[in-house]
DNA sequence: CCCTTCTTTAACCATCGCGTAAAGCTCTAA
DNA sequence: TTAGAGCTTTACGCGATGGTTAAAGAAGGG
């Protein structure tokens, strides 16, 4: 039985989010989502069925297995999570942190997961909106030092 | 000229954190560290070598080249930096943080280090001790609800 | 100077992840 | 209804990766 690699995990996610748009997913999606070739799709269709993550028979469409659709839900949540964090968090540029959770997310356990999660549902449902200790970072960042505001933070 | 993968990434990490311990590098030391067999070593040394990461002569130490040190110094410094975050700030179990930060170090942009860098130092540099905001944060996590103290917060 | 320990060489192996070429389906449009 | 375009599969091959064992060859301490 193969082992589930960075790259079957990118292939995963791939047809889980193709399936998002709704319709049938082809292996000529896969293929030009992922920027390879047909046949190597069917290559790695092969080995999916095997794992029991996709459905599939010969021309038809590919369907994710409940293995593979919660594998496949698992990455791309734990992408947008990186990617939220880093993006509208720490403020990294929009492409950067892509590219940087595209990588991280296969190593992220569900523990680091959750705490990353409530990090972000913490900020975001501030009820002041930008959180004022935000602000104070952005700058500190900034400038190298802290701001005064920060210094009468109550306890 | 061979690329860096993640497996080159992590010997030169390994060399780099075996030769703070102060004293020769040896191919001996590297095996038992990235538990694999002498020849792999050897193996692996020869490709280090054409990447100029290593300066290595037959039955000699190893030692890490200019380049060789600022990579080794890097990666570790973003896995320090990831460890840090997840596990002193997300308070994520340190086995746990370790693990996911051997992963994720591979993948973290310099601008991404930057920001988690900042943070931590923001976090810990807080005249107050821990900030008040990052005690609510885990009373968020664990309550699914924000504590009352945290609607006071100043802007 | 010998013996242990370390290191290297040589040969080999299993995947992995992709490609090309060519053949085989399918489905639509005339 | 059939021809052809487009999609998919098969067969084969390739280079890199990341290890292994077996055995030979240095180094160095007693």
């Amino acid at each position: 039985m193969p082992k589930v690699t960075t790259n079957i995990e990118d292939y995963i996610e791939g047809i889980y989010e193709i399936g998002l748009n709704g319709g049938d997913v082809r292996v000529k999606d896969i293929a030009r989502r992922l920027g390879v070739t047909y046949p190597s799709i069917s290559g790695i269709l092969k080995k999916l069925v095997e794992m029991d993550l996709v459905h599939h028979e010969r021309y038809g469409a590919v369907t994710l297995t409940r293995k593979g659709e919660k594998l496949g839900k698992d990455i791309t949540e734990r992408h947008k999570i990186l990617f939220d964090f880093m993006h509208r968090i720490l403020k990294v540029p929009s492409n950067t942190a892509q590219r940087d959770a595209c990588g991280m997310e296969h190593s992220m356990s569900p523990e680091t997961r959750k705490a990353f999660l409530s990090f972000i549902r913490f900020v975001q449902t501030c009820p002041k909106g930008e959180p004022s200790w935000l602000k104070s970072y952005y700058y500190f960042r900034e400038h190298g030092q802290r701001a005064e505001a920060c210094r009468e933070e109550k306890s």
